[in-house]
DNA sequence: GCCGATGATTAGGGTATCCTAACGAGGAGC
DNA sequence: GCTCCTCGTTAGGATACCCTAATCATCGGC
């Protein structure tokens, strides 16, 4: 019964990741997040729903997982974020680079090989972003942050996640010692959505709207 | 050009084992080797044509890889034995469980990983079953092995590799203690095709020849 | 020089996955 | 209440893979 496509693997995360949003999960938005044309996405969606791991939802509209297919979800987020813990703590991998290694490497854990890689990295909390790593039971408690954007001067935080997987921004991040855990204090905020002026240890950075929407922090 | 799916690579690393035995590759033998119809190995030898990969060979008959192929063949093999070597060094896992977990892992590692890992396990110059692991640049020079069957009393040898990549021998085996590497003494064989009388460190089997003749040795 | 065995290919299907183009249905605005 | 516009779905294809059944071709004997 698991054995899933690599596929059908790719939609069902895309949806468990969707779900924990507010908005409802539509085709075109599954479509828009995956890359693939909505008919395409219309027919995956009948076959998850043949494979029992979507449903109609009890109320309102949106594509709905079922308890089994939120379960398979979990773990391949689990098995993801595990993963790119493993590229930068054990690998020395950068953390701009290991999301796209991390979507290939989720597809051929075993439980075995999962729960053996969780134990060798000490089983991490969240992965290098800052996202949490759902349990083996597929529980999944994700912190309340907010961007930095929505903090006024004064206010001091510690970075949760960084809301971006790849990219230059990291780079950008990580070369400021911007990580997951620093903590950051708001000088100052210019005006007409200007740029905030940050401390973090001992230095002070100017970041534009851009940047700062994406770290969420908690606190 | 290297966005192989992973029935291509699995075809590209089969043709690359079977190329470095004595016997010329056939579409039987493929087929046999990746438990496939013949008529579907014949029609993906086209699409490996196709792409480069495989060519009319220069005299005789069988299938041949391009230097193309075989450098990714190679690439594969390296991937494969690499993943073993981690499986076992880095998570534990028992030696006769990592075939079927590495199977899956070497499709998906990018050169990057690949180096990376090479490095963290310290270069290791075989897989965990004794066979050679493929040098970065496709070279790959076995030695010269010849089963335990093969000896004599009284003969000396040190266990290159085991011919057998999974299952209930490697289990067996490990438990005595014939690991690669370890050296082993024919102290008698038994008349008739009978068992061989083994002497390893202190102790002493009797194995028989499905055992001895798995078990490859130098020297 | 014919003959059967053996191995490779052709013929004809099936599924999964993806696409574009065309169609239909429900809500926002007037 | 009517009209679009958006979104989802249907229609019609394409490709990669895999299968079984049937054909072809070749080689060792005789």
């Amino acid at each position: 019964m698991s054995t899933r496509t690599q596929s059908t693997e790719e939609y069902l995360e895309a949806v468990f990741k969707l779900q924990r949003g507010a908005d409802p999960v539509t085709v075109k938005r599954l479509a828009g997040d995956l890359g693939i044309a909505p008919p395409s996405v219309s027919e995956m969606l009948g076959r998850l729903r043949a494979a029992g791991l979507v449903e109609e939802p009890a109320e309102g509209h949106g594509i709905t997982l079922t308890a089994q297919g939120e379960a398979e979800g979990a773990t391949l987020v689990r098995r993801h974020r595990l993963s790119e813990r493993f590229l930068v703590d054990y690998l020395d991998m950068p953390w701009d680079a290991v999301h796209e290694e991390a979507c290939k490497l989720e597809h051929v854990l075993s439980p075995e090989v999962e729960a053996r890689l969780a134990e060798q990295l000490g089983n991490p909390r969240t992965c290098p972003h800052g996202h949490t790593i759902p349990a083996e039971d597929g529980s999944l408690v994700e912190e309340d942050l907010r961007p930095l954007t929505r903090l006024v001067p004064g206010d001091e935080g510690v970075i949760g996640c960084i809301a971006e997987e790849s990219g230059e921004l990291l780079r950008y991040l990580a070369s400021l010692g911007l990580l997951p855990d620093t903590p950051v204090t708001v000088e100052s905020v210019a005006p007409f959505n200007g740029p905030l002026l940050v401390r973090v240890g001992g230095s002070q950075y100017a970041l534009g709207r851009e940047v700062t929407d994406k770290i969420l922090v908690r606190g």
